[in-house]
DNA sequence: GCGCTAGCTGCTCATATGAGCAGCCTTGAT
DNA sequence: ATCAAGGCTGCTCATATGAGCAGCTAGCGC
């Protein structure tokens, strides 16, 4: 024949040959003597209904989570987890119960008892806290000082204690804001004797959780809580994005800040040193930041929703 | 881990490999090395993907055709050919239009120059052949004497000329009703030198296409054109499909009728002895009669429409 | 008719794959 | 603490599979 276009019967036998391999997993040779035809010429079948696009193969949702999504973004940007949320963006407060929710199930998934979790304070390592299952006694360890939020519930330090506790591990845990007035004061801090233990322990952390922040007003609790001097400055120096107080610029680098003198918590070659460090990051305007959170290779793992995953898929 | 559910990183796990070794085609060695899992792990990865129904395999419809459930049909019923059009049941000329330019098609792309091919009467018959290309040269048989339709037109005889015609083959026909008033005349006829030429043929056709008609008012051209005795005497005898004159019962067992001996027209045996029978069936209400017509083990194609073919391969 | 090209077919051989099996670890009960 | 059960893991070996190749056939221009 003419042997460009496919004809009706061609189609139907591929279809009928497709069918029975891939939905009744018959091996080819096997078709091959049911047909009367070669093996390889049932395989050159096969392949062809699969390139013409006669059989479609589709990863399928999963529930609540968009495996497929999540696989993608996974692949792309080299991620050891991703779970992408198939949930519309509505208010931040139920993202991040949603968020927090998958973030639980993930960390109770992979977290064994060998692991040491690092705990950085975001709402959504909140959220997360609160739908977490106890671990395996996995000793937790606190990541950054106490941030004053307006409720002033769920401090990190709460936070580190409610998972340690339920989880009969020990908590590596200290009492300190997040941020103080000048560097002397944070290096004073730095060397009391439960702070210095807690930061001893984080060479030793292998899996942490974090949120990420856009250094926008309200798009991140360190912005909001900065003096708009810092706000400035950091915006001037070009930051783009924090990750529990790592600066990073749009392209994910670090950027060294004056700011970061004066905070008590991770920095960003303790936070590189981490295997994985789970983000949760939500709304789109967080875009870049997530972007440049990514792309610096600090993080391992990303809980987010649909919207976010396919703004940063489209992208590049 | 407990084991029976699957967590997101699983999920998603599974999802990122299914999705490279489905969509991408790579190897689950690859895979596993990528990966740094065993290939067994993967392998079992895959396997729990699909059982999972996480990754779901269709066959997706082609143009007006829907291979899918012409697959279905001719796996279920053993046939060499099995054309399902995806049209609406509108009135009987349009959908007889639709199968016809399918027929077409199939015939276009299944025959060759050695094929002989034998065209029995009938109006998606007719149909077809307005939609044919040339054929390469093949001979073309007459199935069945002429039926007097009210129109008048493509009369069995013209039929076979335009086919052979355009094709530049044989054609081996002849002038004679398709039914007479008695044996006898029958008998003459079949004597005649062109019906007898003809008639010579038959054991060489290789395929030949046929309509199929229901015994009742209105579904079968051959029961319309019949006396009132006929049509009550063949109902008596169980008669429910007609194949271009060829009774059947409604398990496709040949009935014996003597009206077959006044008509001039191939035979139970004779039909038996070509390979392959295209029939065009339309219409649900016929349902009854193909299902007669694919039992009896006459047919070796169908080309019909979706209603009809989930009719079909619903019952049972 | 003669050669030419192009597409189709089925072969070989290295590689991938699946079924079944035995060891090991986890888990839970006594 | 000890033991049993179950599940998970990775091995072996027979079989299935894919890439590339050479022969065959059909169609085509001269």
């Amino acid at each position: 024949m003419t042997g460009g276009l496919i004809g009706p019967a061609q189609a139907v036998l591929m279809a009928s040959i497709a069918r029975r391999h891939y939905l009744h997993g018959r091996s080819k040779v096997e078709l091959a003597r049911e047909f009367g035809l070669s093996r390889f010429k049932v395989a050159r079948l096969i392949d062809e209904a699969r390139d013409s696009g006669l059989v479609r193969i589709e990863i399928s949702h999963h529930g609540e989570i968009d495996v497929d999504l999540s696989a993608r973004l996974a692949e792309r940007f080299q991620l050891v987890h991703a779970i992408v949320v198939d949930t519309p963006e509505d208010d931040a407060a139920s993202l991040r119960d949603h968020l927090g929710r998958a973030a639980a199930q993930l960390l109770g998934e992979v977290i064994t008892s060998k692991d040491v979790l690092g705990l950085a304070w975001a709402r959504a390592v909140s959220a997360m806290v609160r739908a977490l299952r106890p671990l395996p006694g996995t000793p937790v360890v606190q990541l950054t000082g106490a941030l004053a939020l307006p409720d002033g519930r769920d401090t990190s330090v709460d936070v580190v204690r409610n998972v340690a506790g339920a989880s009969g591990g020990a908590a590596h845990l200290f009492y300190a804001p997040f941020t103080v007035p000048d560097a002397a004061t944070a290096r004073a801090l730095r060397q009391q004797p439960e702070v210095a233990r807690a930061f001893d322990q984080l060479p030793s952390v292998t899996r942490a959780v974090a949120g990420i922040g856009l250094w926008e007003p309200g798009q991140s609790t360190l912005y909001d809580a900065s003096s708009e001097f810092d706000r400035q400055e950091l915006r001037r120096l070009g930051v783009c994005a924090d990750i529990s107080g790592v600066f990073l610029d749009a392209d994910g680098k670090p950027v060294r800040t004056e700011l970061a003198e004066r905070t008590i918590g991770i920095n960003h070659e303790q936070m590189q040193a981490i295997p994985e460090v789970i983000a949760i990051p939500y709304g789109v305007a967080r875009a870049p930041a997530v972007r440049a959170a990514v792309r610096s290779g600090l993080i391992g793992g990303l809980v987010t929703h649909t919207a976010l995953a396919e703004l940063l898929l489209d992208d590049e």
